[in-house]
DNA sequence: CTTGACTCTGTACCTAACTACAGGGGCTAT
DNA sequence: ATAGCCCCTGTAGTTAGGTACAGAGTCAAG
């Protein structure tokens, strides 16, 4: 049997078989071949794109702004106007969260210098390095 | 009258009224002081504080993990090595977050350059970008 | 001293993103 | 050839994180 049962990509992606389906539905994944008797077969690609998508989410983007990232790198966008606007609002939105990632990183780090193993902590500046991060 | 309505709070963080009042519930902010006929009072730091549960949300912290965050910034975390372990956790993550951010930027960099601003887009090689990012 | 905008509590409703059946069929090792 | 695990569709239920009333009280301006 040539290709990778639902069941092997979900172990490989570690998500469950309900959310991969769940994806094909929402246009995340395409809809793969069946065999005969109506089983989907995966490519290993699959796998990675579902990785992929599970990245993306952990970092606060949204099913369907993956999906429109997807569907730009496979090139099921044309209007290449759309997506140089997309792209580069994407790419603002990142430079932000990376600069409010490594505020808070900053900040953990003080923390846990400042925590010498024992006792309570006094204060923490984490509010005051985040009042401007942006909106 | 001294301190904000929850009005104005909602204004100054650009979040509903009803939001505010489900981060107090949730723990997320501290009960404000009230007037004698029960309207809540704020400080200007309750707009910060609200501010910070936005960004952090948007970098794809659960509001339980910000909850977790502000109480250790608040002090009211006293066990020092949890504080660490914590903190070395989410710093962990945080490095991964910003390395996979500075991929996803990468891409759309590399793919808005390839965008002339007319015709389709051939390939992109965004998956292959991500392959590895953790789990 | 009333009108309109604001606030209160409590409960119900909503969306995104799953997750869990139910009922049925397929595959494979003994 | 049957037991045990896998897959199918479809539908219903769940969780997080809000959002929207309803019904009642409050405050500030004219």
């Amino acid at each position: 049997m040539e290709g990778l049962t639902i069941g092997q990509v979900a172990k490989g992606a570690n998500v469950n078989i309900e959310t991969i389906r769940y994806y094909e539905k929402m246009g995340l994944i395409p809809e793969p071949p069946r065999t005969e008797s109506g089983y989907r077969l995966f490519s290993l690609e699959a796998i990675e794109r579902i990785k992929f998508i599970k990245r993306a989410k952990e970092l606060g983007f949204t099913l369907s702004e993956i999906k429109k990232l997807l569907d730009i790198s496979d090139g099921q966008e044309f209007d290449c106007q759309d997506v140089q606007r997309f792209a580069f609002q994407k790419l603002k939105e990142i430079e932000l969260k990376i600069h409010d990632l490594e505020k808070i990183k900053a900040i953990l780090q003080d923390l846990s210098q400042k925590c010498p193993g024992q006792g309570p902590i006094s204060e923490c500046p984490i509010l005051e390095e985040l009042k401007e991060g942006g909106d």
